[in-house]
Formats: C-alpha cells, sequence, structure tokens
RNA sequence: GCGGAUGUGGCGGAAUGGUAGACGCUACAGACUUAAAAUCUGUUGUCCGUAAGGGCGUGCGGGUUCGAGUCCCGCCAUCCGCACCA
C-alpha cells in the first residue's frame, strides 16, 4: 500500500472550478463545427437556497454534458433563474424587502452554491426572467401573438378573498379559507388575458407522436389532459319550440337513458331564471362557494336544484326532461349543460338516486337487459343496447354513429370533435411578473404597447402593506395616454404567469440579442434540446405550455422548431427521514440522535420520532442544505452520492450512511490512481472487464442510468484492486478516471495532472471518452443453466457458441439433474443457446 | 372525484420472458493498531439440516407459458398531477 495523501477537496474543488473558467472550458461556441448537443435541466425558481433537489436535477444534467463534450460534441449547457413569483411577494409582506432586492439577493446566493459543486455550465448566458432585458423580449413576442389573433379576453373566475378583497392562488385556499384572512373564499368572475392553445389542441396532441424520447408516462397525462374526443352536440328544445339548450355528449348510443339534463350555475338560462327565483339565485351562490380547482369541485357534495323547467327528448318531442341548474356542470367545458343517464355514468347515477330521477338502463351488462336498473354502480362496460327502440341489439359504436348520423340528418344536433383542453389564462393580478404590454382607452379599447416603448418595465417604488395588487393603486404607474388617439388612458396591470416565462426561456438561451427576442439562425443552429431534465411534477402543465408556445412562434413564422424538447426525463424527488418530538412538532436530522432504535432529541435528551421519509421540505424540517454537505465532504463525494443506487426516475432519500460510503469511494478511487505501476504485461482477463465497463457505462450514461453506471465503476474498481500490476491495470487505472470523471471531475482532475502528466497533460475534462475494443468484449466461456421442470438444478460452465446438442447431453449428464429427473419421463427439453436447458418432465 | 405512476433482502436497488438479489449501504466476524480512525479479508433473503442438500421467496388473488419480478385480468397500499405553487 502507498502512503498517499488524501483527495483534500476544500483545496481541489476551488482550484479546478477557477481552472475551467479560467481556460472557459465550458462556454459554447456558436459557430462550432462539431455535431452539437443541447442539454438542460429546468432552472430553478431562485426561493434562497438551492436545494439538494436541485443538486440532483444540475448533477445528471452535467454528467450527460460532461459526457458529451468527450465523445465530441459542441455542448450548450446554459443555467439561468425563473425569477418572477408568488413567493418574492410573500416575502416583501413578511420582511418588508423589495420583491427584486430579495429574488437578485437569492440569485447572488444560489449561484454561489451552484458553483461550488462544479457544474460544467456556461454562464455567460445566464440570464433572469425579472429583468427588463429578458421580460421586455417576451412582451414583444406576447404582442406578435396578440397580432395573430392568438390571444383574446374573456371572463373567468378566480379565488376571491372577501375579507382582504384580493384574488388568491389556489396554493393560498386552505380547506375552502383564505390563508391569511381566514374568510371562505368565493369564485368570482374576472375579465382576463387567455392564449388560444385550443387552436393548437390538435397539433399538440398529434405531436406527442413524434416524441418516442419522451417518457409514455407524460406523453399518456398529456393525451388525457388535451383529452380529445367524439361526441354530439344537439340541442334539447324548450316544449313550444323557443329555443332549447345546446348539450355535448361523448355517449349519444345512450340518449334513450337520459332521465334529465343539468346545466352550470353560470349557464345563461339559470342566470335568466334566477333573477326572478330567489331560491335558485341562492342555489347559485351556494355553488359559487369554494375554490376554483377541479379537485374541490369533483369532491364537493354533488348538489342539485330543480328549475321545474322541462325540456323536449332530441329523439322524442313527447318525452320531457326535467332540468336541472347542478354544482358538477363546469361551463367551461363543452357547452356548459349534459344530459343524464344514471344507469351508464356513476356521477350522474349518484344525482338520480339523490334526487329520485328514472334510471334506465340502455346498454345490457351480458344478459342483464332489465329496462329498470338496480344498484348503485353504473355500468359503464361494453355490451349491447336495450330499451332503445330501433338501436336495439347494436354495438355502442353502431348507435354512437347512428344517433349522430340521424341528429345531422334530422338537423338537431352534430357530430363534433371536443377537447378538454382549456384556453390558457395568463393573467394574473399581481406585481412581481411581467406586464402585459397593453393600454386600455376609452375610446381604442385594449391597445398593444408600440415597440418602441416597450419594455413595459415595473415600477420600482412599490407598498406591500396591504393585500391586493400594488400595481393597480401606483398614483402614476398605469395612467398613460393611448398610443392610437392620444386621449388618457390606463395601462393593463395584470401580469403575466410565470409559466409563459418558463416558455421560451431555452429559445433565449440558445440565442439572446440585445435588439430581439433571439436570432432565429442561431437558435435553430442549437434547438430543439437534446435532453431536457426536470421533475415529473412540470409533465402537464410547463410542459404543454413550452411546446404550445413553439408551436404559436413557429405558427407566425419566427422560428421554424415544432417541438422544443426532443428527449425528456422526469427526476424523482429527493426524500429524508423526518422527526418529530412528543407532542408531535417537526425536528430537523441534526436536533436528534441514534442510539440503536432509539432516537433522542440532543439538547434535552426527550425521546424522538423517527417518522417517514417524505419530500424534503421546510415545514417538516427534514431538509439537507448543500453547502453543509459540500462543506463536509466536497462536491464530488455529494455529486456521487446523488447518482448512486437510486434509478433517476425514482425517489432519492437523503442519508448520512449513503453520504459517508460516498466519502469513502472517492478516496478509494484517489488511492487507486496512485497505484499506476510502469509494470508490462497483458491481463486479459481484465482488459476484457475495462472493456465490458467502457461499453457498459457510455450506454448507461446515455440512457441517464447513472446508478447503473455508478455500479459498473465500483466493478471495475473492484477487479482492479484484484489485479495484480501489468501495463493493463495501468491502462484499467487511467480508463476507470476518464469514465468516471462525468460525475467527480474535480478528483479526476486532480489525479488526471498526476498519472497525465506523463500522457502530456491537458485537463481530463477535454480528454476523449475512450474507446471500447469489440474484439475484446467477448466472453470465451459462458455459465448456462439447467432447470428441470422450471426449477434450477446445477450450472455449467461452457465454450461460447456450443451446439444445442451438446448442451442437451451436458445437462443430462449432470449428476444433480439425474437425481432430480429420477427417472421420470424425458417429454420435452427446452435448449436457450449460451444461456440455459430446461428439462421438461 | 379524474388522470398518471410505483411496490423485489435489514436498506437503496440489479435482472432483452431464461441462474432473482449484480453493485452499494448497514450489521457482524477477523486482520492491522498501544488504542481509535482509516484500510484490508470474509459473512449477510428466509426456513429445515452438522453437512451434502432441500423447501419457500419479487405487495395480494387468479391466469398465460417448458419457464413469470418481467406478459394478461382483478384487488390492496403508497406517491405525483388536476389548469393562479413553481
Amino acid at each position: 500500500m502507498s502512503n498517499v495523501e488524501r483527495f483534500n477537496p476544500h483545496v481541489a474543488d476551488a482550484r479546478w472550478q477557477n481552472i475551467w473558467e479560467e481556460r472557459r472550458s465550458f462556454v459554447a461556441d456558436d459557430n462550432s463545427t462539431k455535431p452539437r448537443a443541447y442539454v438542460l435541466e429546468m432552472f430553478p425558481y431562485p426561493s434562497g437556497r438551492i436545494h439538494i433537489g436541485h443538486v440532483r436535477n444540475y448533477t445528471m444534467g452535467d454528467v450527460l454534458a460532461r459526457y458529451k463534450r468527450m465523445t465530441g460534441h459542441e455542448v450548450l449547457h446554459p443555467m439561468g433563474w425563473d425569477a418572477f413569483g408568488m413567493p418574492a411577494e410573500n416575502a416583501a409582506m413578511e420582511k418588508n424587502v423589495h420583491p427584486g432586492s430579495w429574488t437578485r439577493d437569492n440569485i447572488t446566493n444560489m449561484k454561489a452554491q451552484l458553483k461550488r459543486l462544479g457544474f460544467a455550465i456556461d454562464w455567460t448566458r445566464e440570464l433572469a426572467t425579472c429583468e427588463p432585458e429578458y421580460y421586455g423580449h417576451e412582451q414583444a413576442l406576447f404582442l406578435k401573438l396578440y397580432a395573430a389573433g392568438l390571444v383574446y379576453r374573456k371572463e373567468s373566475a378566480v379565488n376571491w378573498d372577501p375579507v382582504d378583497m384580493t384574488v388568491l392562488a389556489n396554493e393560498q385556499v386552505i380547506d375552502g379559507k383564505g390563508w391569511r384572512s381566514g374568510a371562505p373564499v368565493e369564485r368570482r368572475k374576472l375579465s382576463q388575458w387567455f392564449l388560444k392553445i385550443t387552436d393548437f389542441a390538435d397539433e399538440l396532441l398529434t405531436g406527442l407522436g413524434s416524441l418516442d424520447q419522451w417518457p409514455d408516462k407524460v406523453r399518456l397525462m398529456q393525451e388525457n389532459w388535451i383529452g380529445k374526443s367524439q361526441g354530439l352536440k344537439c340541442t334539447f328544445r324548450f316544449p313550444g319550440g323557443d329555443g332549447g339548450i345546446d348539450v355535448f355528449t361523448t355517449r349519444p348510443d345512450t340518449m334513450f337513458g337520459a332521465s334529465f339534463v343539468a346545466i352550470a350555475a353560470d349557464h345563461p338560462v339559470a342566470q335568466k331564471l334566477a333573477a326572478n327565483a330567489p331560491d335558485l339565485q341562492a342555489f347559485i351562490e351556494e355553488c359559487r362557494k369554494g375554490g376554483t380547482t377541479a379537485a374541490d369541485i369533483e369532491t364537493a357534495e354533488k348538489r342539485g336544484f330543480n328549475t321545474g323547467l322541462t325540456v323536449e327528448h332530441p329523439l322524442d318531442a313527447s318525452w320531457h326532461l326535467p332540468v336541472y341548474v347542478a354544482n358538477f356542470v363546469l361551463m367551461d367545458y363543452g357547452t356548459g349543460a349534459v344530459f343524464g343517464c344514471p344507469a351508464h355514468d356513476q356521477r350522474d347515477l349518484d344525482f338520480a338516486r339523490k334526487y329520485d330521477l328514472p334510471v334506465t338502463r340502455v346498454v345490457a351488462d351480458g344478459d342483464v337487459a332489465d329496462s329498470v336498473f338496480v344498484g348503485d354502480i353504473a355500468f359503464t362496460g361494453p355490451g349491447r343496447i336495450v330499451n332503445s327502440h330501433w338501436m336495439n341489439g347494436m354495438t355502442i359504436d353502431q348507435a354512437k354513429a347512428d344517433v349522430i348520423a340521424r341528429a345531422q340528418t334530422e338537423g338537431w344536433g352534430i357530430g363534433q370533435t371536443q377537447y378538454r383542453l382549456r384556453d390558457w389564462g395568463v393573467s394574473r393580478q399581481r406585481y412581481w411578473g411581467t406586464p402585459i404590454p397593453i393600454i386600455h382607452c376609452q375610446t381604442c379599447g385594449a391597445v398593444p404597447v408600440p415597440d418602441d416603448q416597450l419594455p413595459v418595465t415595473l415600477p420600482e417604488d412599490v407598498s406591500f402593506d396591504i393585500p391586493g395588487n400594488p400595481l393597480d393603486r401606483h398614483p402614476s404607474w398605469s395612467k398613460v395616454d393611448c398610443p392610437s388617439c392620444g386621449n388618457p388612458a390606463r395601462r393593463e396591470t395584470d401580469t403575466l404567469d410565470t409559466f409563459v416565462d418558463s416558455s421560451w426561456y431555452f429559445i433565449r438561451f440558445a440565442s439572446q440579442p440585445q435588439d430581439k427576442p433571439f436570432d432565429r439562425t442561431v437558435a435553430e443552429k442549437w434547438l430543439p434540446v437534446d435532453q431536457y431534465i426536470g421533475g415529473v411534477e412540470h409533465a402537464i402543465l410547463h410542459l404543454l405550455y413550452a411546446r404550445f408556445w413553439t408551436r404559436a412562434l413557429s405558427h407566425i413564422g419566427l422560428i421554424d422548431v415544432k417541438e422544443p424538447f426532443a428527449s425528456l426525463f422526469t427526476q424523482g424527488m429527493v426524500t429524508h427521514q423526518t422527526y418529530q418530538d412528543a407532542k408531535g412538532s417537526w425536528l430537523s436530522p441534526d436536533q436528534v440522535r441514534r442510539e440503536g432504535d432509539i432516537w433522542t432529541i440532543i439538547d434535552s435528551g426527550a425521546p424522538a420520532v423517527a417518522g417517514r421519509i417524505e419530500k424534503m421540505s421546510k415545514s417538516k424540517k427534514n431538509v439537507v442544505d448543500p453547502d453543509d454537505i459540500v462543506d463536509q465532504y466536497g462536491a464530488d463525494a455529494v455529486r456521487w452520492f446523488m447518482l448512486s443506487d437510486s434509478p433517476p426516475e425514482r425517489d432519492l432519500e437523503w442519508s448520512e450512511a449513503g453520504i459517508e460510503g460516498c466519502w469513502r469511494f472517492v478516496q478509494r478511487l484517489w488511492r487507486l490512481t496512485s497505484q499506476v505501476s510502469g509494470a508490462d504485461g497483458a491481463d486479459k482477463v481484465l482488459d476484457r472487464k475495462t472493456h465490458q465497463v467502457i461499453a457498459g457505462v457510455g450506454a448507461d450514461i446515455e440512457a441517464l442510468a447513472f446508478n447503473k453506471a455508478v455500479a459498473k465503476i465500483y466493478d471495475l474498481a473492484n477487479a482492479i484492486e484484484k489485479a495484480a500490476p501489468s501495463a493493463s491495470r495501468d491502462t484499467a487505472i487511467r480508463t476507470i478516471l476518464l469514465l468516471s470523471s462525468p460525475m467527480v471531475p474535480h478528483l479526476a482532475e486532480e489525479a488526471w495532472t498526476q498519472i497525465g502528466a506523463e500522457l502530456g497533460g491537458g485537463l481530463i475534462a477535454d480528454a476523449a471518452w475512450p474507446v471500447v475494443d469489440p474484439a475484446l468484449l467477448e466472453e470465451d466461456e459462458v455459465t448456462i443453466a439447467i432447470q428441470v421442470r422450471g426449477k434450477l438444478r446445477d450450472t455449467l460452465a461452457v465454450a461460447k457458441g456450443l451446439p444445442q446438442a451438446e448442451m442437451e447431453a451436458l445437462a443430462l449428464a449432470s449428476e444433480k439433474v439425474q437425481h432430480a429427473v429420477d427417472g421420470g419421463d424425458i417429454k420435452k427439453i427446452i435448449v436457450v443457446p449460451d444461456r440455459l436447458v430446461n428439462i421438461v418432465l
């Protein structure tokens, strides 16, 4: 054993970080002729401190970025800040700081934290969405979409806090009450800006088909979110022929099972009736209680109000159905009205049982075809149509087609494609966001801010001492002259949803000229992003909005990119055990100590309870600060931990023992690199292992299966340690350094200068990935399994490629096999070459 | 409520339908040491057995197959998303 000093990250980390920076190692060259690789992790919200989840995310991207550089790519790996959002305003209210200075301070701190981890980031392209240099271009893009007719204004519901007189985000509504006032929230309508994402519904849906490097689950979730369905839009007429109620249904086959029509509380018919019906008015107001989320609405008790109105059944005018106002019907989806077929829809059945409405079966469940439906569980399976006159005996699909055809011929309905997707409401009644560049004029209406007046910047002099949007009460900011007629007018005081900011930052990273949002030619060189990595919580909204925005820009001819992210990876969360004291208060991990199976509070000696392993969160105090652990173990051990053990798409549990193990491995790798001996001679077994590992680690990194790459590196380290000195062993040591350098770059550089000096020096970051010799991958001997009746009875080492007959003979000759067969009748022998023999009795 | 996923030793996990538990962690035993740390060697799914060997084992219940952790059907549990959190 040599007496090498330990690897000291406290010195080495900063040294190499400075060298990479000085040499501009990771600055991407727009004009490079190398193949390009754009590696992007979802940019962070500057909340204050870097979170371990960020570290995991950026470590994964970093390994890929560094690997891509080593395999000859020009890599773009940028970083920026998703810097607008509510927490800055909350901080302003709580700590009396300006959202801007709070945000910018956080960025400074978090950038320093990220730098300590040695990520191969091109910091020259750093951007923050809260700066006019970014959001000004966003305003320009918004106005281009406006000019193209993709932006419009309409009424839409928000959570209204009647005490604070302010709009609340869903997050600020807790159990139906405002988080500060505690008052029950109401749904209130406001006029707001919308982007026409529904124009792209079909494109966004079919586009999913081209995203073959996206996880199936994300594509499926987006598909369901867009929710394309075919159905019938038809009118249930008021008796007497004066108008009616338009209804959309995906189940026209069940029309003869209808027993009521239900309309939304906001439906014009309901509104009109309520004017003269106080009890209906009261019911409608009751329906407005509670928050706006789908979960709130759909888990609320299903309630209805019988309006006393009736409508004619389209297929039988003599058949009249009652009209209810129901709290589960949404004005935003379809026509805001449905017909209820209780036998074949659970919600309708619950409703019918509650209000004692008829329940008629129209789809047979096997042989059950009784006209009166029994039970409380709706039948939604396949079957043939019954109790439906001429449709009896048809399949569901035949009946659907029949009813739609009949409706179109007779003129009372039309076959229609419907989407669940709604237009994207982008108005936010808040300060800390991109101002919507519109001016409201009494004469001219909504007028876009002229290009030469962009950016519309946020005023700095705002106060947060009372709830509500400071832009609204700013003395002068909103007072402007109309750009069109010159008369006094009012600036829009709503700001844009922060999802708009994150819908194009990846384009701005690729190209950031001062005078326009991006240079098309340069952006198109880099886009689409080759690998996008982030949390699965963004599977729908962010990723769908970014896809839409890119298509919208493409639609108006600004860029020729349809899909922004060619390959997507969704990582799991970082979790940690939680601890509580006897009263149930949360304790941080450094407040408790373990003695055997007993946990105690260090300060008081009182008992503590080790609870569930949960996502790290401040409220549960189970957080670990990356700075602390980098201080203790250095960047490389932390990075190694982020990649080890857990598959990246799954949750990773932070543990003391785990990081200790990683620290030991870093030191072990360091010792290994001091063992280059200069010895001669080849070690064929080690050579084979080395090349198998080169091939395996490369494939694993490309597949982002970092835990498997790590396991293979451990395997190679074990093999090297067991091998006797030889030229092969020296090569294996250099190889393991190269293979692990994307993961532990500081140690790799440090060791590389020592053993690399003799090879001519240079940075390992600039070194080439080792090349696999396919001839060395081949094993000449394989172990085959011998099964009897599918149970393993023996294993045999045989030459690779042994003929099946010989495998069979060897298997039968095995004593263990003969014992297991025990003279029984052999019916069949299955032979899988180089794998196994299965003897079937 | 709707949509999506996950479930394998003490723990994290590995396994193109073909030897379940690679690799790591923990624990235990041993070596080295005055001692500790570090390091090294070995053991570590479970039950029966001195051993050889055998039984049982991938959330639960069925099924397909020569062969199922893997495919199919039905459950259970947990987690994530649900349009103003980012």
